[in-house]
DNA sequence: ATGAAAGCGCTAACAT
DNA sequence: ATGTTAGCGCTTTCAT
C-alpha cells in the first residue's frame, strides 16, 4: 500500500480510501491510484486491515463437525457456507471425530485466529470451556446437539419425537420385538433417540427388552456385526430401528447377508443418498441438514448484529419417509400370544 | 498482552516469550506470567503475531472444491484437513459450483486473507488469473483437474485410461452399442473420459455412434432424463458408461424405472457409497479421493518448505471394481451382424 | 479533498 | 535473563 501510494504520488490514506471505496476522493486521483494498484497487482491485506478497523471482525467463521466427510455434516457445511458467503465471510471447518479433546483444541485453533463466530457440533461432556469465548462476545451456536453447561443458541431436531414416530410406525405395522441400534452413548442425540424408542414402546404397552437394545455403534461395521448377532439370537427381533446413518447402512448389509431384507422391517434415523434405490427402499425419519446449517449460520449473524439476543433453542422438524423397509409386517407366528395387529390403524401424524 | 505484562509486573516481551515457549525465561518469572495470563484468560492473537513473525505465515490454507457437499470433494477435504492439522494449519474451504466467476472471487477472498497455500479444483477456462499469486510465492496445487495456462503442481488420475478400461470392460462382455453419458463439456475430466471411451471403441474396431454420446449432464436428474430417452430410442444401447457419480445415480434411477437394471449393463466412473448395495451392484472405475487430497496437501507443504521445486504432475491410479452391473451380457439379438463375443477374453489388466 | 501521526496486538532486533 | 524500540499493513483520528 505504501508502494502504491509512492507510485501514484499520493498519501497512503488516499490509497486506503480508493481501495475501500470511501468517499472524498476526486475522480482523477482515484483513477491514478487504481492504475498504480493495478501496476503493482496490489491486493489489500484483509487481516491487517481488520486489526485496526472498528468492530475488529476477521470476516471468518469456525465450523466444527463430526467429520467434513460425513454426508450429514457436509450438507450442514454447505448451508453454512452459503449463508456466510453472502456476507463475504469465509469459513474454517474441521472434524472432531467425536473426540472431546480434539473439539477443544480445534476451538482454540479457531479462536486464536479470531473467528467472528463459532458453529459447533458438540462431542460430549460439557462446553464450559467456552465461557471465555462467550465473555469476549463471540457468538457460539451449537448444531445438531444441545449445549451442556453453557447457555447458548442451538439448532436441533426433536430426536425423542422422531424416534418415537419411527418406533410407533413399526408398532403400527404389528411388530412387538423391535431392536434399537444406537450410536455412542456419549452422543446426546443417540440417548434421545433411545428415549424416544422406549417411550413409543411404553405407550403401546410393549415391555422393553434389553437384549434388543444395542448401543455404542459408531460405524457401519459395528452395526453389521451387532445386527448379525441380534438376528441369530434365540428370539430375534422382527424389526430394527437404527438410530443413525452409518448404523442403518451396516444393518442393511447384515440383513442382505442373511437374506432377511424382505422379512425383517427397518426404519432408520437420518436420510441418506440412495435410500430409495436399495431393495426394499429404506424407510427413514429424515432431518434436513441444510435447514439446520442455514438456521445456525443465520443465528450467528443475528447475534453478531445484536449481541443481547437471548439464547434461543431452535427445533426443526423431522419427517417420516416410507419407502418399503419400514412397512414390512412381522411373520404370522412372531407375535404369538399378543394381539399383533391392534395398532394397525394408528396414524403417527408425522409426515411433512 | 500488555495487560498480562502489567499484571505480572514484567515487560511485554517476557510475556511473548512465555506464551511462545521461547527459552531465556526463569521458571519463577514464567510461572508468574502464566498466572497472570490465566487470570485475564489471555489468548494470543495468532493473526496479529504472524503479521510481524518471520516467514509471515497465516497458518491457513484455502481449498476450492466443486462443492463441499459432494462426497467425492468431501473425501478430498477430509484428507487435506488431516495433513494440514498435523502442521497446525487451519483450512478455509468453499464451493465453486463449477462457476468460473465464483472460482475467481473465492480465490480472491482467500488470498486477501493471506492463506499460505491454495488447493483448487479448477472449474473451466484458464487459471492465468493466478499469475499474481504465483509471483508472491503462494503454493498453488490443482486437484482432480489439470491447470490451464499456468504451470503449477497438480494431482489428477489418468481419466483417459480409466474410461478406456471401463469401456473395454463392457466391450469384453460383448457389448457393441455402448452409450457415453458425460458431465459438462467445460470440465476437463469429462472430456478426458469421453476421449478414453472413444479410444476403447476404436481399439476394438467399433464405430462411434454420436447418438449414443450425451454430454453436459451435471446432476442426477439430467442423467435420468437422458438415460430414459436413450433407452426408448429405436436402437437403444445395450450398455452405459456414465462418467461421474451423480450421472451414474441418475442412470440407475432410469434403468430401474424401465425395469432394465438387469438387462442393460452399466459401468460408472467414480465410486460411491452403497454402490454395492443396489441390485445389481454397480461396477465402477474407482478413484481414491482421500489419496488425491493427501497428495495435494503434502505438495503444498513441500513447496512451502522449498519454493524452488519444479512443478510436478502427480497421477494417481484408478481401479476397476466389478460388482455385477458391468458384467451383464447383451441380449442375444443385440449384436446382430457382429461377432458379439470376440473380446470376451480380453483382460483389461486394470485391477489394483 | 488530502495527508501525517498514532496505534491495532504482536514479534524482531537489539539493547541491558 | 529481561526490557526497549521499531515496525508488520492497515485504519483511525485529527489536521490541513
Amino acid at each position: 500500500m505504501k508502494d502504491v501510494a509512492a507510485l501514484a504520488g499520493v498519501g497512503i490514506k488516499t490509497v486506503s480510501r480508493v481501495v475501500n471505496g470511501e468517499p472524498g476522493v476526486s475522480a482523477a486521483m482515484a483513477e491514478r491510484v487504481e492504475r498504480a494498484a493495478e501496476a503493482l497487482s496490489f491486493q489489500p491485506d484483509l487481516i491487517a486491515g481488520n486489526l485496526r478497523r472498528s468492530g475488529r471482525r476477521s470476516m471468518s467463521l469456525g465450523l466444527l463437525l463430526a467429520s467434513v466427510d460425513n454426508p450429514f455434516c457436509a450438507a450442514i457445511h454447505r448451508a453454512v457456507e452459503d449463508v456466510a458467503e453472502e456476507r463475504r465471510v469465509a469459513v474454517f471447518s474441521a472434524s472432531t471425530d467425536e473426540d472431546p479433546r480434539r473439539e477443544r483444541a480445534l476451538v482454540a485453533a479457531f479462536t486464536s485466529r479470531r473467528v467472528d463466530g463459532l458453529i459447533i457440533t458438540a462431542t460430549a461432556g460439557d462446553q464450559t470451556y467456552l465461557r471465555a469465548e462467550l465473555e469476549t462476545g463471540t457468538p457460539v451456536v451449537m448444531v445438531d446437539r444441545p449445549p451442556v453447561g453453557i447457555d447458548v443458541d442451538s439448532v436441533v431436531v426433536d430426536n425423542v419425537a422422531g424416534a418415537e414416530v419411527a418406533t410407533a410406525h413399526l408398532l403400527a405395522h404389528g411388530h412387538r420385538r423391535i431392536a434399537f441400534l444406537g450410536d455412542l452413548g456419549q452422543i446426546a442425540t443417540a440417548r434421545q433417540r433411545h428415549e424416544g424408542y422406549r417411550r413409543a414402546l411404553h405407550a403401546a404397552g410393549v415391555a422393553a427388552d434389553e437384549r434388543l437394545e444395542i448401543g455404542d455403534l459408531h460405524d457401519a461395521d459395528a452395526a453389521l456385526t451387532a445386527t448379525r448377532e441380534l438376528l441369530s439370537a434365540p428370539e430375534p427381533p422382527t424389526a430394527l430401528f437404527t438410530s443413525q446413518n452409518l448404523v442403518t447402512i451396516g444393518a442393511i448389509r447384515a440383513l442382505r447377508e442373511l437374506g432377511a431384507q424382505h422379512t425383517v422391517a427397518l426404519v432408520g434415523f437420518d436420510d441418506f443418498a440412495l435410500a430409495d434405490l436399495v431393495e426394499p427402499g429404506v424407510t427413514v425419519v429424515a432431518q434436513s441438514p441444510a435447514d439446520i446449517g442455514r438456521a445456525a449460520a443465520e443465528r450467528v449473524f443475528a447475534r453478531l448484529a445484536d449481541p443481547d439476543l437471548p439464547p434461543e433453542r431452535i427445533v426443526l422438524p423431522t419427517r417420516l419417509v416410507e419407502r418399503g423397509s419400514g412397512e414390512i409386517a412381522p411373520p404370522a407366528d412372531a407375535a404369538a400370544g399378543r394381539p399383533a395387529r391392534t395398532l394397525e390403524t394408528v396414524d403417527t401424524g408425522s409426515r411433512g
